[in-house]
DNA sequence: CGCTCATTTGAGGAACTTCAAGGTCAGTGG
DNA sequence: CCACTGACCTTGAAGTTCCTCAAATGAGCG
């Protein structure tokens, strides 16, 4: 179980983990928060790691993360709950340049890594102390979390569609989440992709079948690579 | 279609509407906003209404609130959103001390009365300059965004269940939400509550039948109205 | 190469939807 | 007061989609 007082000491070793230099992190923070450097320096005084997990490695209970909030440098996050029957549902992904961790600890969500990930904390109180005194951090909190909110509203319109209307919806969001690259990885795995839309991995497997057969997608190299070719085919699809 | 500039002026009619007095309203903002009389004052002069909008009418679509967002006074708002396919999937409803309105206008959602029901608008720029200025806005903005992400996951992880299970759960959902008062007053029609759940009228209606011969749930005077018999069943139910 | 695990494919079954009809209730007018 | 109406909810039977279980195939790795 994660426990997060580890995070009081800088650069500690957790959970096989592997400390990185903090180059990338920072590339990703100017992202978000601006080139503003004095800024930068207050934020990096805030932040813990950035702490590297492996696949299917538990980052942190829902419980544990009341004092801080994520940001992803590197790898998918996933956010999943597994219920007394034994069903798992994941209730999002978090890419990297995803800030995330406000939702309510109340529903006891699992926050682990769905591919090997680089991921940062950063003290919620000491964000908020800065918003409060800086409005462009506000306005970066509140974007964080509206965005999230609409993801989360998407997704609940997409479990209301057809099998293949979610896998494709899947793939095209995903595809440009990523930066819209020529070739899509799917880094996660199926059960992962499964247990998001709402389906069983074979269902999942008939559906992406179905897309390439139809000619809207194509497999390149591994399973986990694709082709998005008929974008127009594609959207009719989604619906 | 609603146009908001009519909101400018105060205590205007407009799409049938009533405008009702300012009392209820206050009472409903101390409970957000606390006793402050300063802030109640800024505050007020920022909203428009309430206004009054009877059963199925449209209050607002996305595009037309960026400029706002919005407070439940009395009654139910449902957000929804009408597939090309002709299917409706109701992503939230909102009930009376709820403010709302944060989510990004590119999902094109309708917000609609799901009952008769009075909203007052706030202007978002006003109310944002506010939270930069006072912390205790700012939270109470942080904690609306957070409280409806943690709601929208809910909903997210309730439409993975049974049938039976998500019945069972809205209507212990709605209960608590609605105070937990003896009787649980259903004010939304089976339509909402089934586009909500991802279900058919029909389907809900023989999961409360099922709920009700389990002796779970049981209606009193009309068929809206329903008492919560065992609550400990019901948890069962709910997974 | 041979192991393991993830993905794919197939056949049968369960859950939910669809279509169709009947029932209930509040409001309306005779 | 009572029949009539229309909206809403309930019930039944048939159809579809997706799930479950089982087995085959493929990919990655020592």
């Amino acid at each position: 179980m994660a426990n997060l007082d580890f995070y009081s000491t800088p650069f500690v070793d957790f959970n096989h983990t592997k400390i990185f230099g903090t180059a990338d992190t920072v590339a990703h923070f100017a992202r978000v928060f601006g080139e503003d450097a004095p800024l930068q320096g207050t934020l990096s005084a805030l932040q813990r790691g950035p702490v590297r997990f492996y696949r299917d490695n538990v980052i942190a209970l829902d419980e544990d993360v009341v004092d801080y909030v994520m940001f992803v440098v590197s790898g998918v996050v996933r956010s999943c709950k597994i219920c007394k029957n034994g069903t798992r549902s994941v209730v999002s992904f978090y890419l990297p340049g995803d800030l995330f961790g406000w939702t309510e600890p109340t529903l006891s969500l699992s926050i682990e890594a769905a591919t090997d990930t680089e991921v940062l904390f950063i003290k919620r109180s000491g964000l908020l102390a800065l918003a409060s005194r800086d409005v462009r951090v506000a306005n970066v909190l509140l974007t964080a979390t509206t965005n999230e909110l609409t993801r989360a509203q998407e997704h609940i319109l997409l479990l209301g569609k057809s099998a293949k209307c979610r896998a494709a919806t899947f793939l095209t969001d995903l595809w440009v989440r990523l930066g819209k690259a020529k070739y899509l990885d799917v880094s996660m795995s199926h059960q992962d992709i499964a247990d998001y839309l709402g389906l069983t991995t074979e269902t999942l497997s008939r559906s992406i079948t179905a897309l390439e057969r139809s000619g809207l997608i194509s497999r390149v190299a591994s399973r986990r690579q694709l082709l998005l070719q008929n974008h127009f085919g594609l959207r009719r699809v989604m619906n």
